[in-house]
DNA sequence: ACAATCCACTACCATATGGTTGTGGATTCC
DNA sequence: GGAATCCACAACCATATGGTAGTGGATTGT
């Protein structure tokens, strides 16, 4: 597997659990056992979370003493951004376009319908 | 589980596979054929990653004789975009700070590594 | 009618992931 | 020193996914 960080960081993002961290820890950092707490899930299962965030340069680690505080790194979220206002233009330009191509489909596909049917 | 709606759509956009597909298609709809020919991949393959595309909604498939056309959808990417958005105020506001942070962290976390090595 | 083209469906395999349980290492509190 | 707390590591299970191979249905071209 080639390395992808754009597709681990969409990855990681694609569970609610990592997304409800990551909002929470937009608010500043937290331990492991801080973020255990809101989620009803075992530590353990928060850990593997924490560790796809990690992976992905969402979240870096850091220990202090038996905690390990867990802090949001703002350029990954930002990084998602970017992709998505890359296509931008294209969303913008095309809300009404896609009207008329969705309609043109769907009468032709009625037509079609019809020397079948 | 759940449906979580915005969760199947970062699953999608995890594969660089679809995230070709969705840069090509954000040039105009294309047929399932056409979305093969530059990925060096089986067409079952392809048929595999569209569905994915489809069921995030990121992608419509309409059927034109024996081609099935697809067609981006805006306001997929305009999710992804939104959510991104949505924590712009933590990653703007962050930049300078995080710095702070992570350096502090890195003082204490010397210096705990002093108190045991 | 017949061949070629476009596509979907199925079975199959390997790996990653969400989740559990059990355990043990550090660190902190008393 | 001993108990409690915070956390990671390992084994294990079920499911989803990336990928292959084989096949057959529809549609199109001749």
């Amino acid at each position: 597997m080639v390395v992808d960080s754009l597709g681990t960081t969409f990855a990681a993002l694609s569970d609610p659990t990592r997304r409800a961290m990551i909002e929470r820890l937009s608010h500043g950092p937290a331990s492991v056992h801080g973020l255990t707490e809101p989620f009803a899930l075992s530590q353990q299962m928060i850990s593997k979370h924490i560790a796809y965030l990690v992976r992905a340069r969402i979240v870096i680690k850091t220990k202090r003493g038996r905690e390990s505080v867990c802090t949001l790194r703002p350029a990954a979220i930002k990084t998602v951004s970017d992709w998505a206002i890359s296509y931008r233009r294209f969303w913008e330009e095309s809300f009404d376009k896609l009207d008329a191509v969705v309609n043109q489909m769907k009468k032709e596909e009625a037509r079609d319908g019809k020397k079948h049917g």
